[in-house]
DNA sequence: AAACCTTTGAAGCCG
DNA sequence: CGGCTTCAAAGGTTT
């Protein structure tokens, strides 16, 4: 099992997050490191067409065997059907011609393993592992390169200066020290998904900028789903987590104008359990940054425990809607107006979303790409494919995935200590309420098993 | 309009 | 502690 972090001891995150390497991913993935994408594409096709029936392709079936079946059969057979009736339109296929020769296994031109015996990243894993370096850096002509290995992934790039390279140098052994003073990208465009963008999970949307920059605007076209050309701009902006740092930094949301009822500084003191460590505290040189650049009405409160001040797109409000409901059952009963008032306290705290994990991290920088190959344009769809590629993807780029949701998790912790996962259960006060939903199909048969005897 | 569908992984809950 | 549940994203589909 490889292990990403060098031991630093600055691993907020689960231990056994590297655990699950499919076995049987390794053999599919020999498949596909020289394959095109077409062929990719329409083995992904087969077998999605075929594992709801036979799973006579030992290579891509396994993991179907491993899962339990699904629950219904109606929409995979809905889905087999578009998929067979795609088959037969065009030239016989379901998917357009690859954009990308040698998709999806262009962003690494290095497959060798990044780490070192010690588990520390390798000098050669320059080229592999440019989103990582994302994080870290933000030199400007490191930044090029970074956006030449993100335009051409195949090209190996040299990374420009010696200051990025020592940089990289330093980043193979992250310390607590140095993530303090990492950049870490938040901020996502909408649609704006494309292989030279990092995976950045909070996407902006939560932030429902009015009109973004024409520099912002996505890269893929929401109704064709084809990839616009990317432009140098698109790379993500960071977000400066140092106190120290971060005034030196021009923010990444400049441009952003705080909107009716969003959220800005939301995070109260008193509000969470404690899982997460109180991290950070928002010192001088911070709140002179908040002063300076941003107007009066963004600066968070000095008691605010949101240490970096920004809007985070991770967070959401909750309806207003919902508010004005509690608030007149609450105004009913004058003594119950104190919990109402307190309830309808507790609902306008944001709603602060779950940091993505590998594979959400994973989808959501490949989708556009297989949206755009592909005729279907249903997620359902499109996430059995991209779950049949995240498995036939090597260690190295699934670590590289790792890797970056340990660090989503862990600047998730950072800016909101004290959060919890529970917080957003629909039973303890999510906005996203659902109704309960069916047992799953394990449960179901177990059950079934025992009203049989 | 809201829930569903589908994927994997992290985390919470419960027996 | 193991197994189950919920929620992260996405957007078309279904209720």
């Amino acid at each position: 099992m490889p292990q990403l972090n060098g031991g630093g001891g600055d691993d907020l995150g689960a231990n056994d997050e590297m655990i699950s390497f499919k076995d049987e991913g390794e053999q599919e993935e020999k498949i596909s490191e020289n394959s095109s994408a077409e062929r990719d594409l329409a083995d992904v096709k087969s077998s999605l067409v075929n594992e709801s029936e036979t799973n006579q392709n030992s290579s891509s079936d396994s993991e179907a065997e491993r899962r339990p079946p699904p629950r219904s059969e109606s929409f995979r057979d809905k889905t087999r059907e578009s998929l067979e009736e795609a088959a037969k339109r065009q030239d016989g296929g379901l998917f357009k011609s690859p954009p990308y020769p040698g998709y999806p296994f262009i962003m690494i031109p290095d497959l060798t393993s990044p780490y070192l015996p010690n588990g520390s990243l390798s000098p050669t894993a320059r080229t592999v592992s440019w989103f990582s370096a994302h994080y870290y850096y933000e030199t400007n002509d490191y930044q090029i390169d970074v956006y030449l290995q993100m335009k051409w992934p195949l090209l190996d790039v040299q990374a420009g200066s010696l200051q990025s390279r020592q940089a990289l140098k330093d980043a193979r052994s992250p310390s607590p020290a140095h993530i303090v003073s990492n950049k870490v990208p938040v901020v996502q465009h909408p649609h704006h998904v494309h292989p030279l963008t990092p995976l950045i999970t909070y996407s902006n949307e939560h932030f429902t900028p009015g009109n973004p920059p024409p520099h912002l605007q996505a890269d893929v076209d929401p109704k064709t789903g084809i990839p616009r050309p990317p432009h140098p701009s698109d790379i993500s902006p960071y977000y400066p987590l140092s106190p120290g740092t971060v005034g030196q930094i021009p923010h990444p949301l400049g441009w952003l104008v705080p909107q009716q009822g969003q959220p800005v500084y939301p995070i109260t003191t008193g509000g969470f359990r404690h899982p997460y460590p109180t991290a950070l505290t928002v010192n001088a040189s911070m709140s002179s940054l908040f002063s300076s650049r941003f107007p009066p009405h963004m600066v968070p409160p000095h008691h605010s425990l949101h240490t970096t001040g920004i809007p985070h797109p991770a967070i959401v409000t909750h309806n207003v809607k919902q508010e004005s409901s509690h608030s007149d059952i609450g105004s009913l009963n004058s003594s119950k107006h104190q919990d109402a008032k307190k309830e309808e306290e507790k609902k306008k705290q944001p709603h602060i979303k779950k940091p993505l994990n590998a594979f959400m991290l994973y989808m959501k920088e490949m989708r556009a790409k297989v949206v755009a190959e592909c005729t279907l344009k249903e997620s359902a769809a499109i996430n059995q494919i991209l779950g049949r590629r995240w498995h036939a993807l090597s260690r190295e780029e699934q670590a590289k995935y790792y890797e970056l949701a340990r660090k989503e998790r862990q600047l998730h912790m950072q800016l909101y200590p004290g959060w919890s996962a529970r917080d957003n259960y629909y039973s303890t006060g999510s906005p996203k309420r659902r109704k309960a939903r069916p047992k799953r199909l394990a449960a179901l048969m177990k059950e079934d098993i025992s009203l049989r005897r």
